[in-house]
DNA sequence: CGAGTTTTGTTTGCTGTCAAACGAATTTTC
DNA sequence: GAAAATTCGTTTGACAGCAAACAAAACTCG
């Protein structure tokens, strides 16, 4: 009869998301300690894309621009992509990957699949695609 | 029948999941600007455990323990929590609660739970529950 | 008791994340 | 063509997260 509503910090679907990128995180940076999740996803774009300029980069993996830019300089920095002057236009900056970025993905790719799966490795596939749909729907 | 197995980053898990942390931490900083999600969850703890080592509370959260440092000494300079050294444990800070913690929490607690009711709209409450059951599986 | 181990907390350094403010360049609109 | 709005990228400041190295305190166990 009491209030207490019973808020168990633990129900709650922020913590468990929170919990779940955790472990993913543990997982990949075991895996592929070279680079982040995020530097990843920005050289698959870049693999799919194709030249990009460093906003349009970041929106198609969902970082806002100040982000972008830290991981567009890191990734820089290990000459996997490679950064230019857009010719039209003064205020951009062209991305592309470099050969040793596409020779570093043709290694990591496999080993990302293998990342996302040991993630789920506790789910059935079917469990599997269910989670993937319901997160796709939230 | 080329190779190219055909590794599409928006199928993934760790990016679906960092986006739905993404959806989450926006609707959260919307309803409750003054604190964090992580903060949150600190006082939250405390309320549920009373006083608590730092480090033992950052376990309870999932925080390790230099996160936790950062954590609590925000928390402490807004006033919602105090540190004293343990009497017996010289090593120890021991974490607790102030009164403007306390009330705090009287008001953030359902607001916490409208958040996450916030965060899962698009899911009838069947698919809620089998997301949370998913995730904790993982 | 005392050496070795564990626990607690701190510091540093790197990464990612966003908001806000800004300057420069481009596009739109009148 | 010029003013207004938008876009592009940068910088700064705050927050969260981990790894590694460390010092101090406490504990274990021979």
């Amino acid at each position: 009869m009491t209030e207490d509503a019973s808020y168990r910090l633990e129900d709650q679907i922020g913590f468990k998301l929170r919990l779940a990128n955790q472990r993913h995180l543990e997982i990949f940076s075991s895996r592929m300690p070279e680079i982040t999740p995020r530097q990843f996803a920005v050289l698959t774009k870049l693999k799919d894309e194709g030249t990009l300029s460093q906003n349009h980069l970041g929106r198609l993996v969902a970082m806002d621009a100040a982000t972008t830019k830290g991981v567009v300089e890191r990734l820089a920095r290990k000459g996997l992509i490679a950064t230019a002057p857009s010719p039209t236009d003064r205020r951009r900056v062209e991305i592309s990957l470099t050969e040793e970025g596409r020779a570093f993905l043709r290694e990591a790719i496999p080993l990302a699949a293998e990342i996302s799966d040991r993630t789920a490795r506790n789910l059935s596939p079917r469990e599997r695609d269910r989670l993937l749909a319901l997160l796709d729907k939230l």
